[in-house]
DNA sequence: GAGTGGTCTAGACCACCCC
DNA sequence: GGGTGGTCTAGACCACTCC
């Protein structure tokens, strides 16, 4: 791990410990902290630029770097866009699913447009439902190339993909588009997600990437409104 | 401007243009566009930087830096989390509003929180519609204190407040924690939205700062669901 | 004026990728 | 092996904030 990461990771500890309210949410200047940490300048810079990134700092020229409070109160299970886990990750493990298709297709001009393949290259649709604690809260429609996702088979699909594409494929997985919206629910959505008649849901489309840039994964997840919600932070350049 | 930001400003501007399309997406290696732009190998980075935090690029050791391709097709008007701007200035100032609301009143406990001011300071409670087209799109609830936020009036309601903040009272805008959710609509929504009964709306709560950390406005958005889409762009660090 | 962060440099070493 | 990006340094100059 770079040492700059070390530092950021050290930081945030501090922060999420209070460490900081003892100076006021202030956090040691640049030259003092390169002293603690026995690095330079720029190195400093880059793991506080991090958690400037990530909403838990802010910082000033000419007064100082300090802890930003305020978060809103969660509702609903936070999707975080920072991180690019599966639901499996992000649950810590608790999500199971329920493979409703798992079919071999060719894929038609949109995904392969979107997955940059020829077109009738042969492609997996897959269906699941995802659980919490035995209860539906996701419906999830994926596309991947069978071609790049080689060797899927059910038994994966009912635990994490992304689990078998990272440690048994030794794909990496690196980023993400993702649209979120809200729509009405489909008779497909109700039955499954066991919702009430006129339940919306929060729709999640996305691109996902691996590290050389090729997109390995189309899906579009149809989450439950009332167990999900999407956080975000932006930060002006 | 910084010179990192010119030359992220000039490569974007080559990849709008296609430019890169030429060497198969490939963007020439930081040593030649330290030439090209004359300065340091940091500064290179640091601008491409910008553009992987973008997802327009990514860039691979011991490989170079490619143009990422495909991106998802939108179906509604973007709320793009890049940004800071306010609704008009993202729609171009296509945006009108009707103050529906526009009150002095003392900060409850919960407001009080989450915009770091005393219990019982006197706060802004203003309740707008926003119109593109003369059509409403967004019921917007907003809170700020007046003490912070000086001298707000219905003419400067009837416009941009970003603007007002930023151009008048000369308080700088810098960032803005969000929450995004699918909710069902309620009859104040369906009135005021023209929305059709069991329609959903997209709400967008949040919490935005100004340079100096102090949260200077709490808010929330209920937009007409079929109108409106957020996207998000992740990257693993 | 003293102290802070923002930018930029010129160079170094290393890890990784692909041929 | 040659070329790529990732990290890190030591120092520099500057812009800004606050007293």
């Amino acid at each position: 791990m770079p040492k700059y990461k070390k530092i950021y990771e050290a930081i945030k500890t501090n922060i999420n410990n209070d460490f900081y309210k003892k100076t006021e949410n202030q956090i040691p200047d640049e030259l003092t902290l390169c002293n603690e940490f026995n690095c330079s300048r720029m190195t400093i810079k880059k793991a506080l630029d991090l958690l400037v990134q990530e909403g838990l700092i802010y910082r000033k020229r000419g007064h100082g770097s300090f802890v930003l409070e305020k978060t809103l109160t969660h509702r609903r299970i936070n999707l975080s866009d920072e991180k690019l886990n599966g639901l499996t990750k992000s649950t810590k493990g608790k999500a199971t699913s329920i493979v409703l298709e798992f079919n071999l297709i060719f894929s038609d001009s949109t995904i392969s447009s979107i997955l940059n393949i020829e077109e009738n290259t042969p492609i997996y649709e897959i269906s699941r439902l995802r659980l919490l604690d035995n209860e539906p809260y996701v419906l999830e429609k994926t596309y991947m190339s069978s071609n790049l996702i080689t060797g899927l088979n059910k038994d994966i699909l009912k635990n994490s993909i992304y689990d078998y594409i990272e440690n048994t494929l030794n794909l990496k997985i690196s980023s993400a588009k993702k649209i979120i919206r809200a729509d009405t629910s489909n008779d497909y959505d109700i039955t499954h997600l066991k919702l009430k008649k006129y339940d919306p849901v929060l729709e999640i489309e996305q691109i996902a990437y691996l590290n050389n840039g090729i997109p390995f994964e189309y899906s579009i997840c149809r989450h439950r409104y009332d167990v999900f919600e999407f956080t975000s932070f932006s930060v002006r350049n």
